[in-house]
DNA sequence: ATCGCATGATGCCGATTGGGTATCAAAAGT
DNA sequence: ACTTTTGATACCCAATCGGCATCATGCGAT
């Protein structure tokens, strides 16, 4: 159907006028143009909007149907064109902001509520995404902003740190670690490891991995789970131990405790990650309120 | 302004294939014409649509509010050409209704089933959608009328109360409140929380919040769950407590028990809600049907 | 570092569409 | 019976849309 919005606004204009000189003349156009543009459209619609005799134009019960339609897509297409330039000019839109299960454990959704109370005319869509994916959705345009494990330090993008966390051992309750209050790194050489996929926690693994080789070995991977839910599912079993943060850790699955280690005083952030080209709209109002946050003590 | 719908269909093919010849393609025309026609809606709008460079095409925020618009638009322009020939062949039509799990736990099935005997000739399609979610297909014209929390008191829509649940608090069956008869809420204040996702269930948080904050603290909310079946699986894990409505626990999975609360007499509310703009055909009818229902005694 | 390829943009031109003018047929008003 | 008004039709022209050829640019492969 080949119909377009002036075929509806002519349309429109001879309904409420019911006279297609009149009509004509509020459009601006020749009577004989409008006559058919009408009829066109009835011909591309198959049904007759109007019955016309001589001096004599009614608009029938479909034409009525029509009609009321036809003001929707009208107004519709004016709100369209508002709502596109308030978003070009920031006051509207959407925010897709990716999040890793370190993020989501943390300040994030706390963040989230506030920016979105202040800012109810913002429509904020989460994803979830491991750094990795996160940072190819950015680098796509599928994504305005990510929080995910850094610093990344990529050029064209501009980072804020929104948390840090230390590393915390988690084990079965029957391990025979699960009675300490803490352990030392190097106490874990000869356990078995079970973490993310190295491909999806790689950027974990590059902060990880150096830490053990300090003390002294390299953690021995027997299992890689989908994600944090999988890993302490495989580790209540048994299957080994793992290395994680403190938030995510954060209401663990009853069979499993947290042990501290003391002897690692490095911290895993959690930053927020932005292209510095995108910074329109929805995304610069966002930044604009991360920058204006307080630092919480655990968070940077 | 000159767009027509050949504008919004040939960018909406570019927006979803982020790729000119592809969209060109899909929609039958020359690569060149489509470049062309896109520029032509940028200079309309005063807009910039889409960020392109050497083999890339990416959407601007203002892009996005575009197209989720047209799609609008499309939809309706659809939808009118269906309307219009369904009057002129007699038939009434579709009835898009959406509900929450709080609405379906309701009457609202019993309202549907009896409508549906009543107007053997208008379609019902019912979908679920959590209530920010049914807002947004009201806005989009994607739904006809919603079942939600509210009440709502959104400009340009109207309402009306089907039903009041109270509130109750559902906890694990080992959990120490699992022996009470009944509850005060002060006595959840030290109590981890486990509740749908803060965007998802916004509208829940807004009655659930004050009532809290009336009794001394705040929810320390430590688990998001996706929908109700995610809650209870967590809060049978010793996740945490959570509240919900009467209606909705009814059929609980086992290891969770329902405890009333007892100075909470506020009453959640699950409103229909529609657009005034939109009252026209199945709409007016089913509303007609609703507003000339009995009081039920627990359904307003 | 260089070359080839893919992509979106531009120029030119023909086909198609929209609208103006002249005019017609018919019916209502005088 | 005559005049006027109205929507429809015929003809023609201007504007617009789209195809083809080509360009400029940047990315990927070597």
């Amino acid at each position: 159907m080949r119909s377009d919005l002036r075929l509806v606004r002519y349309f429109v204009a001879v309904a409420e006028e019911l006279h297609f000189r009149r009509a004509a003349d509020r459009l601006g156009i020749a009577q004989p143009a409008l006559s058919r543009a009408i009829q066109t459209l009835e011909t591309e619609l198959g049904v007759a909007l109007f019955v016309r005799s001589n001096r004599n134009v009614q608009i029938t019960p479909a034409g009525q149907v029509f009609l009321e339609r036809s003001n929707e897509i009208l107004n519709l297409m004016h709100r369209a064109t508002e709502d596109v330039r308030n978003a070009h000019n920031g006051r509207v839109g959407t925010l897709r902001i990716g999040y890793t299960d370190f993020a989501i454990a943390g300040p994030l959704p706390t963040l989230l509520k506030d920016f979105q109370e202040r800012q109810r005319q913002i429509t904020l869509k989460p994803q979830h995404g491991v750094t990795l994916m996160q940072l190819n959705r950015l680098a796509e345009g599928q994504l305005d902003i990510g929080f995910v494990t850094g610093p990344v330090n990529k050029n064209g993008y501009e980072e804020h740190p929104v948390q840090t966390e230390a590393f915390v051992c988690v084990c079965a309750d029957s391990h025979r670690l699960a009675v300490r209050q803490s352990i030392q790194l190097a106490e874990l050489a000869n356990e078995d490891f079970v973490h993310g996929s190295s491909t999806d926690w790689q950027h974990f693994y590059d902060f990880l991995i150096p830490l053990c080789r300090r003390a002294g070995f390299t953690p021995r991977i027997v299992q890689e789970a989908f994600n944090t839910a999988g890993i302490f599912g495989l580790v209540s079993c048994g299957m080994g131990v793992t290395v994680l943060t403190e938030k995510v850790c954060c209401g663990l699955p009853p069979g499993l405790v947290i042990i501290p280690i003391e002897d690692v005083t490095e911290r895993l952030t959690t930053t927020a990650i932005w292209r510095r080209d995108h910074m329109v709209g929805p995304t610069r109002h966002f930044v604009e309120y991360l920058r204006g946050l307080p630092n919480p003590s655990s968070s940077i």
